[in-house]
DNA sequence: CGTAATAGTGCGTTAAAATGCACTATTGAC
DNA sequence: GTCAATAGTGCATTTTAACGCACTATTACG
């Protein structure tokens, strides 16, 4: 996953939920100024930041082995 | 998955592939001292860091709903 | 035991993430 | 068009990730 299909993930998950920028910000615990640098593609989040919105959004990051049978 | 999870399942397919702190540092282009903190449990790593050891192990990180049918 | 390889830590520096504030840009409803 | 809601940006500050170096701790093997 590249990170800008990850911002348009999770601006995708954001939207489906009606959720503004801003009310994330409050939901997650993120600075806004912080989750509008990231949804612009200006970001490098850090982990925390990453599970903060995860919770928030319902979402869960995962880190698994790439599936190299399939091209 | 959590913070501590993702750290292992980093060294577990770390040592799995037989590779060392220091091969996977030069592999990944992280900064040694940057992995030693990270698989210690101190870090918050950044996403891009996160994306360079995933290369490096043939791993990837995602971002998905959380499935709820599941308890 | 010694010793070699690997992993973890303390300390310091540099670069950048996180943040707030104020502003501008965009979008949608009317 | 106006206006309101939402999104994006410029600027500054604080915190901290990333990093190298040198050291200590641990582990594995003879």
């Amino acid at each position: 996953m590249h990170p800008q299909q990850l911002i348009e993930i999770i601006k995708a998950r954001r939207d489906m939920l009606n959720v503004t920028q801003e009310m994330l910000a409050d939901l997650s615990g993120v600075g806004l100024r912080t989750l509008k640098q990231f949804e612009s593609g200006k970001g490098n989040p850090t982990l925390e930041t990453l599970q903060k919105l995860g919770n928030a959004l319902g979402m869960e990051l995962t880190f698994t082995v790439k599936d190299v049978t399939k091209k």
